[in-house]
DNA sequence: TCACTATACGGAGGTGACCTCCGTTTACGC
DNA sequence: GCGTAAACGGAGGTCACCTCCGTATAGTGA
């Protein structure tokens, strides 16, 4: 996703690059803390800026959670590299998924955006989870540890979906690792 | 779950049963036709009544959704007795989980409610689905064709995020059945 | 048939969040 | 400094939720 003010545009003034960034990092912290559905206009007030202005740069709840999460991409992105020198290729897959998760489970709330394919938004963060995670499953398939037939889209809508389901189920904490687990052990089953 | 007005308590005196059966009515009608986050007041004015009778019948949107959830939990009991004379065993689970999603996913919403624990309404209902999914399961597992690290309550959290995964991408219909085909794998894997 | 009362009805109105709109303010280039 | 494009901000319209309580009525017993 493009930097708010970056290439093309003229730079943002100076008020709006600092009211941008407080409502983010202010939105971050709301997210964490209360999860995602807190009301916008406690972000803008926490942010010290008025609820018109949190909706010029974010036009909505979408907009504002997908910026936020865009660190935890790049975060994600490295990680997906690094990993790609790691073996066996199965087990390196399966520490990125649950790297994703980690990332997605600081906000309430997100994983359940990301399943959701209509906004652009998000569409964004999905193809950039893909081309990480893309490479970590091509390289598994590549070493005959995992069946042909499975898509990286596939498998984060499942690892998104195992999420959420964790989320909803706060009282279990080992329900993610559980369930992964199970969907692990049929990746690397026979096809057919 | 009890029958309103059953055992125990009077019967409901006769509007009110009126009203309930027309609220459940309109409100099956409702959630298939906008999904389960439909304005209540709406359902309310198609059954004819004020929006207090219908908070007064269910106290909230969980308890309206999982009363109308009931017909279906009823088929899927009785579909699950069924099955447990099908041979092999394994397919009757997967069959079962099936139809659990084909009559979940008749509510948009539903998936979801069904994941979160805390409500006492979604509790009854997922109490009926383990035990008419148990029994599925425990006979599979006793064939030796799935492994024994398994519960069933595991395995409907994981069909319900599916089908919720399911529910947030319409434009690929054949995600759920791709997905479960992945799961079912991983379940007749070895264990370890 | 009538009157009595527990039960149920209904919708006005308070609450809270969303989002838009537009008059006011301000940063920045000249 | 001055002009203007860019940005601010919050009042207020909208919508759904849910409660509360005055009114209506089904069922009962005489």
């Amino acid at each position: 996703m493009a930097v708010a003010g970056g290439a093309g545009s003229r730079p943002m003034r100076a008020d709006a690059r600092r009211n941008y960034d407080r409502l983010l990092e202010e939105a971050r912290q709301a997210f964490v803390t209360h999860g995602t559905d807190v009301a916008l206009e406690d972000i803008a007030r926490s942010a010290g800026v008025g609820i018109g202005t949190l909706y010029r740069h974010f036009p909505d709840r979408t907009a504002l959670m997908t910026a936020v999460f865009e660190t935890e991409l790049d975060a994600l992105s490295v990680r997906g590299t690094e990993l790609l020198t790691l073996d066996p290729p199965t087990e390196a897959l399966r520490l990125w998924l649950r790297d994703v998760a980690l990332h997605t489970a600081m906000y309430r709330g997100v994983a359940a955006i990301l399943m959701a394919s209509q906004n652009p938004f998000t569409a964004a963060c999905r193809d950039r989870l893909r081309e990480a995670g893309g490479a970590l499953l091509r390289r598994a398939q590549e070493a005959g540890e995992v069946r042909e037939d499975t898509e990286i889209a596939d498998l984060l809508k499942l690892t998104h979906a195992v999420l959420l389901a964790a989320e909803k189920s706060p009282e279990d904490r080992e329900l993610f690792g559980r369930l992964m687990g199970l969907i692990m052990d049929g990746l690397r089953a026979k096809t057919g």
